[in-house]
DNA sequence: CAAGTTCGGGAGCGATCGCTCCCGAATGGG
DNA sequence: CCCATTCGGGAGCGATCGCTCCCGAACTTG
């Protein structure tokens, strides 16, 4: 059609999310944006219409990379639950310290800043929610049809409180707390799925 | 002295608290307190210095009155400890909703928004988080002392499960989710604690 | 009662907010 | 090759931001 861009979107998408995860959406702004993703204002209007759905396109791109990234590491059936849960909330702990720590997870920066005020902003924090709730639930019930855990076990149960502790934690590391307190946190949490049941008689 | 005041300046902190809890920092104005408090900006200045400091004072309010009252539900020293622990943090998740829903803590909408930015925000945060993490060590030494939690229970590990799926709860009464799976997650934590030992042989 | 001080009210400061419009340059399709 | 179209760049829109100053009124103190 006519003159191509100069810029990669999907690159300033990145940009902009790294940008909003760090300050927020209401401390973050359009100038802050057009200086990070080295974008004029027209050019940030014309390709992202307003601040807002870039804020949307933010949080589409961290559940497209970070969340499917947290979700890849819990596909790990080959090894035991327990190992792969522990090393999963650890890793959740320090994985934004690669970059810089204290930004905590942008989904529940996001969901404690606005609340239930925004439908498009709710309707993505909460289906992302919803991503890490049902890979948890998946993870515990092969756990538990594998015999690693108890068959008293309420899976369900189990998937609520240990998502709900996620939260805590990330939480928690947004506010910069000790990394060990962290570890000693996450260890009883698996700790409390309880005993191995012995094997098949 | 002078003239003296037509406004309560504890009653105008108080309004100021819950529009700051609600809205958050960045998106709270001056001109918005202004109205909320009824108050003139020159009044609001002269009593408050600036923003910033009256959102200071706003912490300290809530922690004077929201966190010392839920730090008094956990001192009924005697009722069970798994009890009292049950019904604190369903108080927690439905506490909010005697004014409106949604509104989760103050301190850890604060904590999640401004992150480690603030020195003297953090400060504040770290102080209120700190006062319930000690209070559940209280409680859960406590309930080992009289024979209700297992002398095998590492209390200290367990208030730092504990504090962190309190956070995770406060997250999750914020971004409206299901009460009745937060009461699932609660249920399951108490039961984390391990079954009550048997009485002195 | 007069002096002194703080009050409530309001106009308005400079800066920044989100956003729009216009420009010449660059690039594609007919 | 030419023209339609989108580009990057920048000036600047009205609105709102946090905040200040000035005013006459109200109150306490000597």
């Amino acid at each position: 059609m006519a003159r191509p861009r100069q810029f990669d979107e999907e690159n300033a998408v990145g940009s902009a999310t790294g940008l909003f995860w760090r300050r927020g959406y209401h401390a973050t702004s359009v100038r802050d944006l057009g200086d990070e993703l080295k974008l004029t204002p027209s050019s940030l209007y014309r390709t992202f219409t307003d601040k807002h759905t870039l804020f949307l396109r933010a949080l589409d791109h961290y559940r497209a990379t970070e969340s499917v990234e947290a979700r890849r590491r819990l596909d790990a059936t080959d090894r035991p639950v327990r190992d792969v849960l522990r090393e999963w909330m650890r890793w959740l702990v320090t994985c934004p310290a690669d970059g810089e720590p204290g930004r905590g997870c942008f989904v529940v920066n996001t969901a404690t800043e606005l609340g239930t005020t925004d439908d498009q902003v709710q309707q993505r924090t909460e289906a992302a929610f919803e991503v890490t709730r049902q890979a948890l639930r998946t993870v515990l019930a092969e756990g538990r049809d594998r015999g690693e855990l108890s068959e008293d076990l309420d899976t369900d149960a189990a998937a609520e409180l240990l998502f709900t502790t996620v939260l805590g934690l990330r939480v928690r590391e947004r506010a910069g707390h000790d990394l060990q307190r962290l570890t000693v946190a996450i260890d009883l949490a698996i700790r409390g799925l309880g005993p191995t049941p012995p094997g098949p008689a």
